[in-house]
DNA sequence: GAAGTAACCTACTCCCAGTAAGGTAGTGCG
DNA sequence: CGCACTACCTTACTGGGAGTAGGTTACTTC
């Protein structure tokens, strides 16, 4: 079998397996053995767990990327673009379960290279956020900038959380939710007292 | 040396080490030999590598929630008591650098027991808000304010990491970074941000 | 001073990530 | 054809660290 190929499958089982029992709780042999190939062939090509977890990761993320980009294409107005971009993120959350648990949890579990890779996706997110805010926002510093896509990417990724336990949330529902706070903000939601 | 005592001592070194070289990377020897004691004594106190973690992640959560609780005593309004808690919070970081890495970077690094504990953190910081916002938001579903309570969780959080990389922004200012969104919302920041 | 117990140790086992060394099969070339 | 070369793949090991069995010291209590 070509090497391509290979390391195609081994992602697939590698993901399936991490994403069932816990990056910790897999074995290499374990791995091998639902690939159907020897643990030196795994280190052949991945060179270590840990590679072979960010291959997996860096799978997702390219993913991410992909889907949230198309998403925003030909969008005119920054809100809109937020908003499908929010949409999209949650969207992917929706078909990609296994990849979002692997990412957001069990990667963790795992070494500094692997916390780098999910890092970078993180990070990939806030240019985004904090480029988008830049074209909206006029004559805010550099720094807010950075620190309005920081705080999106958190809310979007701690709600991603709550998001994946609930049946009777939508992608659209969740990306309400954050519009609400990081658009209109609470202290303009409506039916508020200001007192309890 | 008396049991409490000793326990004290391990977590300390415990903490000092993991924040220093990781959780992955730091042998149970090298704690004891820290302690200036054997292993088993570690696992006679601890049970496990993770639970050694799991006390330091503790004792850090209980400081974390006496100083949000104490924060916003006496405070009237809902807004007030979200300001104060996140300057709170912020400062929390600002004086426990080494807890809030161990918290967020190095204990992500272990298995489930460790992953629950730092769950519970964050719940216990949803529930806070929820509740928060419940008092201050007529009218919106129970749904919705569990989802803002994780909203500004996530936005907590990441913001946390941006802002110890920063040393020119205080806790105040990530506080009001945090609040702008939340409380104003960027909708309305049309231009500028000067109503700010 | 015997009995009990709390603090502590040495010296292991076992599991698993990572590796050394070699085997087989398809391809290019005389 | 036969020889070399490479890509894919294997068995059988090493090393290190988590976790443990079983014993020792020293202090209390009657």
């Amino acid at each position: 079998m070509p090497r391509a190929e290979r390391e195609r499958q081994m992602i697939a089982v590698a993901e399936e397996i991490f994403a069932e029992r816990g990056y910790q709780a897999s074995s290499m042999d374990e791995i091998a053995e639902g690939v159907g190939v020897s643990k030196p062939m795994l280190y052949e090509y991945f060179g270590s767990k840990e590679g072979l977890l960010v291959a997996c990761i860096r799978q997702a993320r390219a993913e991410l990327l992909a889907t949230t980009l198309a998403s925003v294409e030909g969008v005119l107005s920054a809100r809109e673009a937020l908003e499908r971009g929010l949409v999209a993120f949650f969207g992917f959350i929706d078909s990609h379960r296994r990849s979002w648990a692997l990412l957001r949890q069990e990667a963790a579990v795992a070494g500094q290279a692997a916390m780098d890779e999910i890092e970078a996706v993180r990070q990939q997110q806030t240019e985004v956020n904090a480029t988008l805010f830049g074209s909206y926002l006029v004559g805010v510093p550099d720094r807010d900038l950075q620190a309005y896509g920081e705080i999106v990417v958190g809310a979007c990724e701690r709600l991603a959380q709550w998001y994946v336990t609930r049946e009777d949330v939508t992608a659209e529902d969740a990306a309400e939710l954050i519009m609400r706070m990081v658009w209109h903000g609470l202290g303009g939601a409506t039916g508020t007292h200001s007192h309890a």
